[in-house]
DNA sequence: TTGTAAGCGTTATCAA
DNA sequence: TTGATAACGCTTACAA
């Protein structure tokens, strides 16, 4: 690979000139400029950027760690991000923690180690909180979305999970429910357990009481749903609730299915709110359309970059934590038919 | 940011011991071996890969360019190169070209300039291949994975569409079918032109003859191929064919909804053959189980970062082109129900 | 307009 | 076992 030194000696220049002519900076002849960009293209140069990272301090890139690339959920996330980017002459370059917390730690490390000119974490497992604060210890730019880790100092983005479970509990008993049961997500993430903790709220706003046995530890696995749902349907027979708020679509999408194989009927007699608007996850599968909370996933990969790039630009300006509400859609898994609404 | 001269100070000893107390080399007595991770730790040091891939003269680090990272048919592939990295020191970073040539060509670039030691270029537009020839004409290592270039002296792996194509054929023919047609992939990519190439073989082939209206130029989009197909029932009314070869799943879905639509069974009436084993598309849509030809994506992945390696190891060497074959899985779509087949 | 030289944060060679 | 010192390929005062 040629360098610029080999550029100049081709041209009969110095470095300087050859430094002006690639960054089109003022101070070099046409002549010179002309000789340059020939010697230029007859030795295919190309500038090496880990070089020029080095002199000038900054990368242009943005790195970004997901728990796993294979996730249709993280699409809106991965269009947000690539938005954010967009003529800011940075770049985002993803990769993955695999669902691994050791792995997610190394990819953080990997990136911190000036690779990068900040990092966007994505994520709530509660196994990654102990990561961040050991990076939050350094003066490292970074932001973590999803996570309600509850760190000082640190740059967030986070949905209002627990507003969102009570607006999930409202809405139910607004469509006439009173037993309303919870299946949670994984309650080692963050978002499941605020999740929960709205369904609490909404519960007790209500004057609803809640026994233990209404609320399901679930995961964010369509089979887990369906199975705990088939079980629930053995063990409780006739005493079914008539409203169930999941913490995830995908868990819903099993246990609707587990229902309609029960020929119970959603939502005439049991209705059904999840979470996400995870339209992957249930497009096509043959069950009414999912009432759910949306999140703004694409907005808060925008507002992800931009936060970072205003701490790359001023690494001493204050932290930002930035709450975004989710948006309840309603559809089919909670209507009142007979009220024809 | 603590610089590996900071630890040297605070450490009182030289740089070249910091250096081989960070890598783990010998030649620092037990002593100043610990000063310096103390003062490594006190200071909160981290080494600048930077610099050390500058002097190095090598990243650690293969660049990825998809198309798209929001797209489901990518994932196999992309776990792929994530089991191929495993254990090599090397990490993968990933980035999309959102489907633009343009865009395409300038993460291409942002990698090839130093920041990777090698890149994995997936996709099979034919707008690439001006971008890939270029790249070819330096010497920096890079592998393409599904389009069928044709250029000399480069890496690539292929899947062999032709023989998908023929085969698909093969099948349908053995099935009873005789009036085969033909549903085009996007005939900008180089696999659905290969796919259509192999379906015309394998009609000639089986004495078959293929006049023009049996070959529709679709797309890779679900809606694309249902209102094709749509309007198929119509202007062909009693002269559909007996069997439909598709260029991707993604199409056969939505124009096997169309067919169900209008009450034509498959597979009784019409049988179906797809391309690409899209799980994604097909799962839940209460669609018969497709029968399609399987690209084994996942160990393209793997690899694609082990020529890689060999290459960024041995640059000199020749290049690789590897072939992989497709599968055929048969499902419900193409079964002969009335033999019991 | 031009070129010299210092420096970015590392590694590695070679004396001491 | 140690520590100068010269790279790596670039940018940027500063001087000419």
């Amino acid at each position: 690979m040629a360098t610029l030194y080999d550029v100049a000696r081709e041209a009969g220049v110095s470095k300087t000139l050859v430094s002006r002519t690639i960054n089109h900076q003022p101070g070099v002849s046409p002549e010179n400029r002309k000789k340059i960009e020939e010697a230029m293209r007859k030795l295919q140069y190309t500038p090496n950027q880990v070089a020029r990272s080095l002199v000038l301090q900054k990368t242009n890139i943005i790195g970004v760690v997901l728990d796993s690339l294979c996730e249709p959920y993280y699409f809106d996330f991965i269009r947000g991000v690539e938005n954010g980017v967009d003529d800011t002459g940075l770049e985002a370059l993803f990769c993955s923690g695999r669902e691994l917390p050791a792995k997610k730690d190394r990819m953080i490390n990997f990136f911190s180690q000036g690779r990068v000119d900040g990092i966007i974490i994505y994520g709530s497992a509660t196994d990654d909180i102990s990561i961040i604060r050991r990076l939050a210890k350094r003066t490292f730019p970074f932001v973590i979305v999803e996570n309600e880790a509850h760190i000082e100092g640190i740059n967030s983005i986070v949905v209002d999970n627990v507003s969102g479970g009570e607006m999930a509990v409202d809405h139910l008993v607004s469509r006439g429910c009173r037993n309303i049961w919870h299946f949670t997500g994984d309650m080692k993430k963050t978002i499941s357990q605020s999740r929960k903790q709205g369904y609490l709220n909404g519960m007790k706003k209500h004057g609803l009481t809640v026994t233990p046995k209404m609320i399901i530890e679930s995961s964010f696995e369509e089979m887990m749903g369906y199975m705990q749902m088939k079980q629930l349907i053995n063990e409780c027979a006739g005493n079914l609730p008539d409203g169930i708020f999941f913490g995830a679509d995908v868990t819903a999408v099993g246990a609707v299915r587990a229902l309609q194989e029960a020929g119970i009927r959603v939502p005439e007699q049991l209705k059904v709110v999840g979470f996400d608007n995870d339209i992957y996850c249930t497009a096509g599968k043959g069950i009414p359309g999912l009432t759910t909370l949306c999140q703004p996933l694409r907005e808060m990969g925008i507002e992800a970059v931009n936060i970072l790039r205003d701490t790359i630009q001023n690494p001493s300006a204050e932290r930002k934590n930035v709450l975004f509400s989710p948006k309840l859609i309603i559809r089919e898994s909670s209507s009142n038919r007979e009220e024809g609404i």
